[in-house]
DNA sequence: CTAAAACCTGACGTTGACGTCAGAGGCAAA
DNA sequence: TTTGCCTCTGACGTCAACGTCAGGTTTTAG
């Protein structure tokens, strides 16, 4: 599969693919001409680096632990940076759901417009009650 | 208090605070030389900005958000945003969940030492069974 | 065979949340 | 008063993950 078909399939740009590429998460075969070539199995790392972006790795952790992510090869470090990076995503886990609590405080509280507390917007409570953003 | 000790009280630099009232996120009274001054409720509202960046959301969003959060004060779109905002936040957590359920199983499967799983490296198992980085 | 579409390398542009530096002024203690 | 730290504005620097453009080659459809 060339580079367009895998952009396509994965969802991603054609130069992102080739940022992964530049970064060493993804290899590609050459044709004579210099063409990318990719097997079937590239979808699904693209779709692993995506996921591993998505929780905020870097290109250099994604690097480091993608053979192990794939693979299950693992070396001592690689089990550390694993285990430290489970935990990373695990407090944001914790901290994401804390903010969404948060938000779904306020919107329990103001957030149904017959509720009548959603115009008390300019008047004293919320003037004194908190500190605004133009004192 | 001065900008120094809220930079230290919220864990914050001096330049992100600056940031923050440029962005229309934080706001100071002045005084006559010109020195920002805040009230103790700043630094709520700094942990809070925190918060609501660490869940990925723009200065923007947050500038439009703050108000509704900290004064319960809410429009028909602001509260539309709140809620889209929730979501948006609830689908990063269930990704990020699917995540660390990825690496937990990676760590289960060769994550202790005495494994014997460890050290498979460059044999054949990993280089037909897998994609790997150097095909 | 030819034109369109896809691909290549190389390089500069973008964005957000600050970091950092320069130069000038403010404030409390000794 | 002078020392030393804090603060001010303004402006340029940074970094990562790409976007975009230029100029050229390759593949494919008709």
């Amino acid at each position: 599969m060339r580079i367009g078909e895998l952009a396509t399939r994965s969802g991603v740009s054609v130069r992102a693919l080739r940022y992964y590429e530049e970064q060493g998460l993804l290899a590609a075969y050459r044709s004579d001409s210099g063409q990318r070539h990719y097997p079937e199995p590239a979808a699904d790392r693209v779709q692993l680096i995506q996921m591993l972006y998505g929780a905020g790795l870097s290109s250099r952790t994604i690097a480091e632990l993608l053979p192990c992510v794939e693979a299950k090869v693992s070396t001592p470090e690689s089990r550390a940076r694993l285990a430290a990076e489970r935990d990373r995503i695990d407090a944001q886990i914790t901290a994401l759901t804390h903010t969404r609590d948060r938000l779904d405080t306020v919107i329990a509280h103001c957030g149904t417009p017959d509720s009548g507390c959603a115009w008390i917007a300019d008047q004293d409570v919320a003037a004194e009650a908190s500190y605004s953003a133009a004192p």
